[in-house]
DNA sequence: AATGAATGAGATTTCATTCAT
DNA sequence: GATGAATGAAATCTCATTCAT
């Protein structure tokens, strides 16, 4: 009974290769993205991602899935937590400028990898759809809906611009912009 | 004797193969983007791209610098005619709700494939660098130099979620976001 | 169920292709032994080329390497056999002469293709170094440092000329060339 | 009048060609000697190379026809300059050791080429055997015929082994073989 | 005569997928 | 269930040659 070959002898298998989708998109670009640099990534053989993954779009599109609940995700924790209008402000400015929601440009770099490849993939525009429809959700807690629409586009907008400027806009004057939507 | 398009005199050649470059990114991805297919859209033979570009990188540089130039002068121009704060602020909320700028969809896929790119490429970067200066330059004709930088995130986030949303956000909408954010 | 020698399985494969890159270098030289050409000799499919061997360059050393080694226990037998300095001479006479060693001019012609290639690799340089020394410790046994390497270069002088020559010099002369050098 | 157009305003041009190639062909082997690679090397454009020569097998036999007239001239010239057997037999130990007819390796290098190539080019096999002859001609001048033979081999094989040998065979012991051999 | 532009053929390489075990 | 071997398709790149000027 030793070695039982029944069941998945590495249940977190599939996870791996998902995040090292994730890695190899993040380094290499979706077109770098091939199955054998993923299955390098994940430490797994390549007959291995073939095999847990109907082809190579599935993959990508469950990779992409969870990129937009692990980021949709870090940025509702703040807006929750927010009890009042000032706290939400300053949650706001917090998920621009700050490393938590786009913790690093590996984040920024994969959403426009995602925008680029939803435009062709209507499974993922709905993600897409969901993920700002949830981040809405959070702002409307403390903002009404137009102001929470305008407020999520800022953040979208700043944090593009801020990755790729020289210098970054400066929190004090993220803060102003902030006031000024959402008063 | 009437301009053959073939033939050892074509002069335009090199600049439709990046034209039709664009083209096929915006129909199939930078993945997509093989250089059989973006001849077979320019209508040139295979041989013909690799006789022009130095290799696939150079050709998908070339066409995205073009790209970011095209996109930059249709943001500047109706800023430009402005001449009053009011006239520029309906600017830019046509700008953002208009055809004008993002004339279709393919521009805004265009520019997360751009965004992507140019992640991993130092040259592109500038390109888009140079493109954001100008952008705010054409701003700051009217408005302070951190409320342009404001503004110009807006465009940005604004274009990128209407294009995914449902359905857009209002024109009047648009026009108080914009208000609030350059009064 | 009688062996096929396709699928999954056919352990000799990479031997044969192997084999059949020195046929073809022997055919039509370094310059016209691409890899389709090998494969079709092989008769395997273009892919397992590229699959047993990371690029043309690897198969090529390896194809030399197998040569140089095939060639040279060919070269070493005789002498080994041989157990006075009047059968020790015998054999270097035979060596030049009979088709033992240089069985086909195919030898002499891949050795050739040796000598070019591995001006230009210095793993293949090693070998043929080795191959080298091998044969003069073969001729060290039944004659002094100096004499094996004189007798050495003479077999390979006398083959490239015999083997180019319209008329080969007679078995008789050898023999007395041999002895002038080995006395 | 200025700039006549009528006849070759380069006429060193062929030779410059030929040369390059050879250049060519010692750094890259055959195989990596292209009809552009050749043309860069001689500071020409690509098509000149084309008009100049009917197809690249053309110019290969051309360079390779050259490369054994030079070499085999100053093989000659210490020879024909020899006075008597003594006088011979050095300069046989100087074309071996010294560095006037392989004056580098490169032109041993050419030769591994050319053999290669001349097996299967019967009208370089015919340069090959006249330069042979013309060797053995010389050599003849000083030794019988058989022993021209023996010498104009030894030649061979020891300036190819000495070229690949960690240290060459000192010029004293090549000294001796000769001897031993024309005696 | 001479050449740069152009192109088709083909060589190399990469890749997703299939398959036997 | 899992995987390494294998392969065909296709993408990239190189090259000799052709052609209009």
């Amino acid at each position: 009974m030793s070695g039982s070959s029944r069941g998945p002898n590495d249940p977190g298998r599939r996870d791996r290769i998902i995040e090292a989708a994730l890695d190899v998109i993040a380094e290499h670009g979706v077109r770098g993205a091939t199955q054998r640099r993923i299955a390098d990534a994940a430490g797994v053989p390549l007959g291995s991602v073939t095999y847990h993954f109907e082809g190579g779009q599935e993959l990508l599109v469950e990779a992409f899935t969870r990129l937009a609940e692990t980021v949709s995700a870090r940025y509702r924790e703040p807006l929750e937590a927010a009890e009042t209008v000032e706290e939400a402000r300053a949650a706001v400015v917090e998920i621009i400028c700050g490393g938590s929601v786009w913790g690093s440009p590996r984040e920024l770099v994969l959403s426009y990898e995602l925008y680029a490849f939803a435009s062709r993939n209507p499974a993922l525009l709905d993600v897409i759809r969901a993920w700002m429809a949830a981040s809405r959700a959070s702002l409307s807690r403390h903002f009404d809906a137009r102001t929470a629409r305008a407020l999520d586009a800022l953040v979208e907008g700043l944090s593009i611009h801020n990755s790729m400027d020289a210098e970054p806009m400066s929190r004090q004057d993220v803060a102003a912009v902030v006031r000024a939507v959402s008063s």
